[in-house]
This record gives C-alpha cells, structure tokens and sequence, in this order.
DNA sequence: TTGTACGCGTTATCAG
DNA sequence: CTGATAACGCGTACAA
C-alpha cells in the first residue's frame, strides 16, 4: 500500500540501487539506457506507485504541455463541437487544455489572454469575440514565438496559421441556390465584418447575385449579433416592410438568427418557403427541428478542433513543414431542406 | 523593452537592492512585509514585467490551482452551460479548469481519471458516463483525500459533495401536470437507472401517478440512451401499436427524445397534443423550436456549474462548514408549454 | 551505459 | 520587519 507519501525518482533508484539520473532517463525510454534496466524501472514504478511530478519537470524544460484555449462562448453547439475535437487529440498527443470564454467581450478576451500568458501555455488556439477589434493583446505570444493557432474567426494579418472553412464560397453556393431557385429579392442577415466568417459569408453572397445579375438590396441588409433576438427583430423589420418591399429570401449567416426569424413569421401568418424562403448557416441542431426544415451550411467542428491543436502541436514539436501553411480551409458542405425549396 | 529572458524575483530583488525572500513575501502580500516595501516591489514587477512561474511555486506548496473536470460529453447544450458556469466561477478564485469528456464510455472515464490524478490536480468535478457501474476509479482521489464534487449524474454512496437538482420532484410535477390534463395512458422514455437522473425521474413519475391513482403501464416503459435515434425507434414502437394501445401522453427523460419522437410521429400523421402528449426534460434550445413547443423541465447548468466548483474550491480552502453539506439540491422549473396541453 | 552535481524559481524555516 | 539558506523533484552537461 503505497499510501501517503509520493514516490520520486529518487525512491525508484534507491530501490533499484541504481542513481536517480537513470531513473529519469530510464522514463523518458532513453534508448542510451539499457533495455533490460529500463524495463526495471518502469516495473519499479508501477510497484511504488510513482507518478512523475510535472512542476519539477516544467521548471527544467519549461514547457508545461498544456494549450490555452480561448472562444467567445462555450456553450453553442459548434464550439462544444470544436472543444470535443480538440480535447481529443491533446490527450493523445499528452496535452492538456485550459479553457476560457471571452463571452464575445473584446475586454474579457484580453484578460484571458493575460492569464493564459502567465500560466505559460505553451500555445494558444482562439477564435475572435465579436468585439475585437485588433490583436494587440496577442503580442506577448507573438513576442516570445509562442505559437497561436487562430481558428473559425480568425486574423490573417499575421504569420499565425489559422483554422477556416471557405465561408465565402458557401454563401456563394447557397445564395446561387437560392437564386436558382427563383427568388430575386435576398435579405441578408449578417454579423460585424470585422470577423472574417461574417464578411465572407455576405462578399459570397454578394458575388453570387452579382454573378446572376442580381441586385444586393442594401436595404435588406441587416447586421446584427445573429441571436435569438436578432432573429427575432429581423422578421418585425420583414413584416414593418410593404409587402411589395418585402424580401422573398433570407439568407442569414447563422441558424439561430434564420430560425427565430422564420418562428416569428410564422406567428405572423406568413408562410415559408411561400411568402419567404430562408438559409442559415451552421447545421444547428435547431435547423432540422424548425418547419420547414433549414436550408443550411455543414461543417465539422470536431475537425476544426483537431487540425487547429494537430497543427499547434506540430509547431510545438518543431514540425516545421506545416508551419509553412498559414491557412488551412476545411471542407464546408451546403444541406438543402424545405426551406429554400420553391 | 523587458523582452527575451524571465523575470524572476531575484531580478526584482536585485533591482531594488532586498533579498529575494522578502520580494516573495511582498508578492503574496504578506502583512508582515512593509507596506511600502510592497508597493516598491509590485511597482518594480509591474515595470521588469514580471510573471510568477507557476511551477516553481507548485513545485514547493504541492498545489497545482487546477481542477479536472471529467464529463460526459462537451457537446451538449446543458453541458456547455454547465462548463461556463464552472470556468467563470474558477478564474475568478484563481484556478484553472482541465477537461475530459468520458463520451458516456466508462472506461475512458477511468483513463481520465488517472490522467487528472497524474496531472495533480487540486480537485475532480465528475459527471458520471453512462456506462459507468462504481467508482473504484476515483479510489486515488479518496485515498489521498483529494476532493471530488459529483454533479447531475452522482454517486450518493461517498462523502464527497454532489450536486444536484430535485429530479423526482421535477418529474413527479411534470407527471402531475400531464395527469391533470387528462392524460391517463402516459409512456415514459427512460434511461439507465443506474444513473440517479434518470432513476429518480421514473421514481417521480411512478410516484404521481399511483397518488392519482393511474397504473404505472410497463409496456409503455422504453429504457434507451435517449439519444435523436432512441426518439425515433420509440415513435416506431408507438406506431407499431394497436391505436387502443397506445399511450396518449409520452414523458422523456430529455428533450431530444421527446422531440425526435414528436417528429416522427407527425411525419406519421399523428397530431399532438390531441393523439398523444408530450413532455421532456431539460429546456434545450430545440424544445422551443418544435411545434408545437415541448413542456419540460428548465433548471441553470451554469448554477449547476458554479455551486459544484465553488463548493470545491471551500473544500480546497478548508472552509469546512460547506463540506458538511453533501448533498446540494438545486432548483428546476417547469414550464408548460402547448405539448401537454388539451 | 551509468553516475555526479548543479540549477530551474519558489516558498518556508530560522535567525537576526 | 528582513535576510540567508535549504529544500521541492526533475533533467542534463560533464565525467567516468
């Protein structure tokens, strides 16, 4: 019963009547350590009970192997998506995360970012609060080459990688969709295009009507935090509208924003895809529960998580191949339902 | 410019001509320090741009200021909130949050387990998989008195702390209501008892139903992972029924499973609530997507989330009124809405 | 292939 | 109130 006090390498080599220098290369399977001495050490180990003690570990190498990981909110669908992804391949690879959320708050992603610092992650993986405006509080990382992954929304000025999925050609095919569909008044539902994923979404968008000789109503055009009561406050807008004026699509750059827009429109005696068809963006489990189902943009969050904290730990080790590529685009896949069908 | 190599407090105290003890002291604003000495040295951090470093410290109190955090899935709506509610309350008391996710598989709890023992931490919040048969797995933790706060789906058997919400009450009520509707044939989509969750949430339904004198059906007892596909196979099963036989009310133990079973049921031209009722459990954002709105039962993960990690943290501070409490009962709501309803 | 000896940055004990 | 000084447990030059 190996009970109460812990075990250090030093336990394991006076056992062994070995030195504790040994020990320690014997653990890290050191190939200059013999074979056979190494299998008796980690045998010794097991028997002791000994567990190796990170801080003194840390203090010498100065790596702590943990990542800090920084997002607007934990709790959405795709970010718990992305942390599951994440999570997985850390452990893998022997790290551990630190989670915070900046709750969307510029100023909050700053403090976080302080504190990730001074626990000395040894990278950082974020994705931009709706607020910030710049990365100045990334310095210190960029200062002392600790590497930061950037992911979903991201910053390309700078020789991070980043994490993306190719936003502006979604919009692109879903609002060619649309178009294709027949309808020629789309309203867009947008987020600040200070991030990346709302600025592509409404620049495809663009493109495709322009493309299909269609005009990109600016009246239309509504920028907003894409909640619930944004959605919400869309549709009062669509219904404050003369009819004639009214859009007879909507493509909102999120699916909570489509689907609270299109319950109230509903409520309101509107019928959908009829009177307005809709497109959101996510693959929100919401999007296939609403009626008509949501016409929408697939991507997995899982795989962001994994090749964002893959590509970090390749840094981290020196893999220096990958270093090379800043940007990463994944895959992103268009769901037509009933919403958008004419 | 302090840019390249570490501040230590050596360099502070160099810089201010005291010993290194005393900057430590000053550090942790230790009163027997002068005041003054310890604004100098604050001001003299701030300027060299000092960071403690962590594992030193660690490495001399045997306190690592982390805590593990082990669920079941991240990707789940309460989970997410509940996961906020945590790391906000942590960073407020100077911890910082590792998480794991079981995937509801016990075994890769148990490794988990191990992993967060190994990595030190301060503490364990756990959330049963549900799979998970004992808790041999947390004998390290117990034996070397580590605190483990249980929260939502606990083992009552330990000392430790567990948090929860009232779920037999909140079943027992949401039963209540449906009876008291009318409802006399009411199913119930359940899942492993071994988790107190949904044990007590069939308990309470029992319960009410022999106060209002109805018969417990157990044909109409499903036992499932409560996953979108056990809500499907339910809807079968109810449809595979005989029209006499079937239920006209259904109580899930979540809302995914009530919902998808809604869903398919309407695909198959039932209507609810006139054939068959529906209520769930949980509040997730898709109960009020679907029409029409589900009843169910709402109560805050994030409360859940802060109470169960505060809770620790007085065990880690030794405030050791808390640690008589080992049962904490949070509140839950119901909310009636068109589902259940005649 | 193994051992010796030192330092990583803190905190804590003991003097003063 | 402050200063020396010794750990904490590990990793790594350097030697053997």
């Amino acid at each position: 019963m190996p009970d109460d006090k812990e075990i250090t390498i030093y336990d394991i080599a006076k056992h062994l009547n070995i030195s504790a220098a040994t020990v320690s290369r014997g653990l890290q399977d050191n190939p200059l350590i013999n074979k056979n001495t190494r299998k008796k050490i980690f045998e010794a180990a097991q028997v002791l009970g000994y567990r190796s003690n990170t801080f003194a570990s840390s203090l010498r190498t100065k790596q702590t192997h943990t990542i800090g990981v920084l997002v607007p909110r934990l709790n959405s669908y795709f970010m718990s998506a992305v942390l599951a992804g994440m999570e997985n391949a850390a452990s893998r690879h022997g790290y551990n995360l630190i989670i915070a959320q900046s709750l969307e708050n510029a100023e909050k992603e700053k403090t976080n970012a302080t504190t990730m610092f001074n626990k000395r992650v040894d990278g950082l993986l974020i994705s931009l609060s709706y607020d910030t405006e710049n990365v100045h509080h990334l310095e210190p990382f960029f200062r002392r080459k600790i590497p930061v992954v950037f992911f979903d929304r991201v910053d390309l000025r700078k020789e991070s990688t980043s994490v993306v999925i190719d936003n502006f050609g979604a919009a692109y095919d879903i609002t060619k969709h649309l178009v294709e569909q027949g309808y020629k008044r789309v309203m867009h539902l947008g987020g600040n295009i200070m991030r990346n994923v709302y600025k592509e979404r409404l620049e495809g968008m663009r493109k495709a009507l322009k493309d299909h000789k269609l005009p990109f109503i600016e009246k239309l055009h509504l920028t907003s935090t894409l909640s619930e009561d944004a959605g919400v406050e869309a549709a009062k807008f669509i219904l404050s509208l003369p009819v004639k004026e009214r859009p007879d699509a909507v493509f909102a750059a999120n699916d909570t924003a489509a689907v609270y827009c299109m319950i109230t429109l509903k409520a309101a005696g509107l019928r959908i895809p009829e009177d307005v068809a809709f497109a959101g963006f996510n693959n929100d489990p919401i999007s296939k529960v609403i009626e008509p189902n949501l016409t929408t943009v697939n991507y997995s969050g899982e795989t962001m998580g994994e090749v964002a904290i893959t590509n970090l730990i390749n840094h981290l080790k020196g893999v220096s191949d990958l270093s090379i590529t800043n940007l990463v685009t994944l895959r992103a896949d268009l769901i037509i339902r009933a919403s958008s069908l004419k």
